[in-house]
DNA sequence: TCAAAAGTGTTAAGTTTACACCCATGA
DNA sequence: TCATGGGTGTAAACTTAACACTTTTGA
């Protein structure tokens, strides 16, 4: 082993930045914080932390994630490097996205709040600081691709949810509005996607049925197709 | 400004690792280097290189790419950031993936082999480095991805190239046959594929057209679907 | 004259889209 | 009783997939 040769090339600052959407009426929204530390305290960010010095950049995401919201082992994905030289007019940074799907419901509001952090509607996102905004569009843009060939969009949801409500996420997702029949019909060639005897009396006099995503049924035939 | 606040966190090495496809023969293949420098000098590798202080991580791919191959702005597309922390066992570098195409005669030959690079078969690759395969894996599903929706994979094909040879070449890239037929009925659609009145006779007695990817056709009409 | 690659259309199957009314219930 | 959201099927348009023979020509 010789790491002197390595040792000749700058090092750099290298960060993760969270994507974290959710879902809340109708709307898809990101959690985005006030920037807690010089430069910029005080603008609109997405939530970022430097990766430590025996931490797989995975990881580094996972921990910041957990930070922020108090969930474990939720399912990110790296949506790509960002590496401009000045990207970051505090100091260069090279930072790497990752995107989470989580459930509203289950994050810690006051780890949010300590963090100063807040469920930003995505269609009305607030300036945000540096390439931050593009991270998130790249995001997007990828979520997109994946929603249509992964059963990731319940994890937006809470365990038991309505079509309506599942509808209404995949049509935020993907901006635009998708015909109720044909939307209904996928979803019920799909034996994962079941119906419970329970009903949600939320939204409508007449309630509507509730249903739950199926691990072990999906992983018995996992073609999924929205 | 108060850089203070990041200065109590780590700095890594940050490489960018180069994926370069190239197509002779029906064959898909990748540019790659038996490695010049220690740790694992004389091992198969990608071709990589640090990032410089003053240097975009893009940049830097398109730099290491011009050292290999002597070409200039070839469109190159991040794959992402592979970083964890033992990958490369020389000492911790977090490396970001990039993937080209290019027309293996336009490679400058000399270039490779003074970096000796050379150009293997992606059906038998050697054992590579660290994690080179999975960078050269994930590349090759971005790819497989990209050629039905963009028209780069001409960018693998000299200017003047026939039907059989670009059916072979998407053939090459998904692994998969297509039937000639609707192939080239789908070919016959796009109107900036342009048959020329050359005639190519390498490669059968009868002769076969030569076709051109009209870039000024297809900016008029930016649909493309193979 | 024949081997080898080029070139050429049609039909069936499957997928996607468009579309409108009745139902159940609480206020 | 009526306003609100829940629930349901069919037909046309379009896309994809399967399939086999004729042409040209240099050796």
């Amino acid at each position: 082993m010789s790491p002197s040769y390595y040792s000749q090339f700058p090092k750099f600052h290298v960060a993760v930045d969270c994507i974290i959407f959710g879902f809340e009426q109708g709307h898809l929204k990101v959690l985005l914080q006030k920037r807690p530390f010089e430069p910029h305290r005080g603008e609109w960010s997405l939530m970022g932390g430097f990766v430590k010095a025996d931490e797989d950049i995975d990881d580094a995401a996972q921990r910041v994630l957990n930070q922020l919201t108090g969930l474990h082992d939720i399912y990110m994905k790296q949506v790509g490097a960002f590496g401009n030289v000045s990207r970051d007019t505090g100091n260069r940074v090279i930072s790497v996205a990752y995107f989470a799907l989580v459930n509203i419901e289950r994050v810690n509001a006051e780890l949010n709040h300590g963090n100063s952090a807040y469920w930003e509607d995505m269609e009305k996102l607030p300036p945000l600081l540096f390439d931050h905004k593009e991270m998130i569009q790249s995001a997007l843009k990828k979520l997109r691709a994946m929603i249509g060939h992964m059963p990731i969009s319940f994890q937006l949801l809470p365990k038991l949810f309505t079509l309506t409500q599942l509808q209404m996420l995949y049509e935020a997702i993907l901006g635009q509005k998708i015909d109720k029949r044909n939307f209904r019909k996928r979803v019920s060639e799909m034996t994962f996607i079941e119906k419970t005897n329970q009903v949600d009396k939320l939204t409508s006099k007449r309630g509507a049925a509730l249903y739950r995503f199926n691990v072990e049924t999906f992983n018995q035939e996992p073609i999924f197709k929205l």
